[in-house]
DNA sequence: AACCAGTGTGTAACCGTTTACACCGAGCGC
DNA sequence: GCGCTCGGTGTAAACGGTTACACACTGGTT
């Protein structure tokens, strides 16, 4: 069938193992035979077999990544993160989508057994522990956003890697609450690690602020646009009406501004609205919206970064969680920035205030939307 | 380490042949022997190793993926429609990126032998047949948006999908241009064949609607923001200026509006804009974006299902270049749709004349935006 | 009684690499 | 001349599965 290394060995005359030393660089080879190796080799357009080379050398140079989804504003950037790092370092990846069900979650998880040497996990719905302990102690994973239950919270049982949900939910309220606004949440779900953490946020900000706090004003959802728009309507139904919301993901916050729209409320001076992530579509709708950004990029480079140290280490290392920190956006949604009327605000992000730091988002922008 | 078929073997008191037939259900075996080699199997927490199968088997189970880029609104799309078939038909992706560079591509595609039982190529830059002329006849492959030199149009040497680049953009260029109005186009480049087919069909709309048509008003671009921006400026400055602006792809047509907006310049009445891809943004801008919208999750699904069929038939089918169709869609950019001011028009795609099909795009972007 | 079909099982070859080990010269100090 | 090291090479055993083949046993035909 294909062109094996015995071939490259019968043709130049010599034995596979010194075909294999030639190729590997490793061990001495007389300058001829190397030479002459090499050139029967590219003649015969020989490509070594990567699953015999793997299951020969029990390394496969090879990253599992199981993500809930492989497309979306969000999980695109992660997987830009994780792609750069792991090429850098001459890996590459075994992807997948879970779609947060445990089902598929076990069976890819199964299936990726021999053909990666790690796996970096994304399972904000599930308790991750009981999800990587079917894994021999040997393999070594990280964690992306996930409730880690499992081991002391300075000593866990497992690498991880979180954006600092509950301190930006928290900038963002106490943004939200400091005119004296009445501020709703729409949630993201029981069940999601994140969206817990964000909930939390919200309400220690309302606490620390001394700002009224009513349950009926966390208003559930999930993450969708959908959502955001039904919550929205559910808001303005309330007595008294808040007079700000902050979503817990941006796709909420859009769909919640369009359903403001509808009902004649002007954003944001009946109400303000803020989001979470800081999609590229946040600088671009009308108005501008405010948002928390995290470094989600930044969160699958450390990622793999993470898994390559404890590969490196043979797993031995010791077991860190760290979260990586988000920064308050301030646009017009919130009533910061310029107002919408006034060239190009609604087009490009120039009249952002953004804390602490300063970012430049034309830059990630202009690469992320082209194609080809 | 590892826990093998041996281990299990020794432990249930039978050869590795017996549990190998019961783990695969190939062969006969007693119902006793079944039920206690499940039992060991179980408890050992026995994983079969995948690079030893692929090696035994000459089948990986596995697509390789290579694109340009991972991330980005149109790749994920991509993406979107390959994993979502491939795990339907339970075969894993093994993606990599190629950043356009001849060397990458290479290296990827050596790397990726043995790993992979076939392989979607992403590679608008380059000719595609030069890059998988290596590859032994027997691998099934399949391009995406490739410009595909060899062989007779009518009897291709390799499957091919693309999107109806040309249509497209006729459609585009023949709404544009309706209203008697001078189109200007900015390009994608040279070197890339989506951009070519673009120009062409440009060009052919013009000539076919006897409009004028100068070489001045083909400015060049690169698929990427900040090109449009700086295009927009320089039609601005042409005499007579041309009223009407197709830009190659949504990116650029964005970056064109603002730096219209920047200088006065009202959009469409002064100047119409309309752009290509129809990303998710798109219907998001201000004033919503023209574009003429491409398939780009079949796309995807379809290379997968053309690469299956090749693989259940030995490679030995007859090759096909296929091409989907794209669809205009009209919004206010280009004078369509309703007005900027009105309700959810910046926000919401509520107003929008497609043709020749109704879209329902809500679906996909709410879907699209969550995390988690 | 010889034959055959069919079921259940084990042995060993094979997939395409890497690599431990043995071996053989050559060069060299003693 | 003897033992040494050391560069260069080949042989064969892994790696962890699948599977062709042989074989044993059972039960029903001829």
């Amino acid at each position: 069938m294909k062109v094996t290394i015995k071939d490259v060995a019968r043709e130049a005359g010599v034995s596979v193992a010194t075909v294999s030393r030639v190729l590997n660089d490793s061990g001495p080879v007389s300058e001829r035979a190397r030479r002459r190796i090499r050139e029967t080799a590219a003649r015969l357009r020989y490509v070594p077999d990567g699953a015999a080379r793997s299951l020969s050398m029990r390394k496969t140079n090879t990253l599992g990544v199981l993500l809930p989804e492989l497309y979306g504003e969000f999980f695109s950037e992660v997987i830009r993160g994780i792609d750069h790092t792991a090429r850098r370092h001459h890996h590459h990846l075994l992807v997948s989508s879970s779609h947060s069900d445990r089902c598929e979650i076990e069976a890819a998880l199964a299936a990726m057994r021999g053909r990666v040497d790690g796996l970096i996990l994304m399972s904000p719905d599930m308790d991750a522990h009981t999800l990587v302990a079917p894994l021999p102690e040997s393999f070594p994973v990280v964690l992306l956003n996930c409730a880690t239950e499992g081991g002391a919270a300075d000593a866990p049982t497992v690498d991880a890697l979180t954006v600092d949900n509950y301190g930006g939910a928290y900038a963002m309220v106490r943004h939200l609450a400091g005119d004296g606004r009445r501020v709703a949440i729409i949630t993201g779900g029981d069940e999601n690690h994140d969206a817990r953490e964000r909930l939390r946020g919200f309400r220690d900000a309302l606490r620390d602020a001394g700002a009224e706090h009513r349950a009926a004003w966390e208003i559930p959802g999930d993450f969708r646009e959908a959502a955001g728009f039904a919550a929205a309507a559910r808001v303005l139904a309330l007595r008294p009406r808040p007079t700000a919301i902050f979503a817990a993901n941006d796709a909420m916050a859009i769909g919640a501004i369009s359903a403001l729209r509808e009902a004649g409320v002007r954003v944001p001076e009946d109400i303000a609205v803020g989001g979470f992530d800081d999609i590229p579509m946040a600088a671009y709708v009308s108005p501008p919206l405010s948002s928390v950004h995290v470094p989600i990029t930044e969160l699958g480079a450390r990622a793999v970064e993470r898994l390559l140290h404890a590969l490196e280490h043979g797993n031995t290392h010791v077991r860190r969680r760290e979260t990586l920190p988000a920064r308050l956006v301030v646009r017009h949604s919130s009533g910061g920035g310029r107002s919408e009327g006034s060239e190009r605000s609604a087009l490009a992000p120039s009249a952002e205030r953004v804390e602490p730091l300063v970012r430049s988002p034309p830059t990630r922008r202009r690469h992320g939307m082209g194609h080809g």
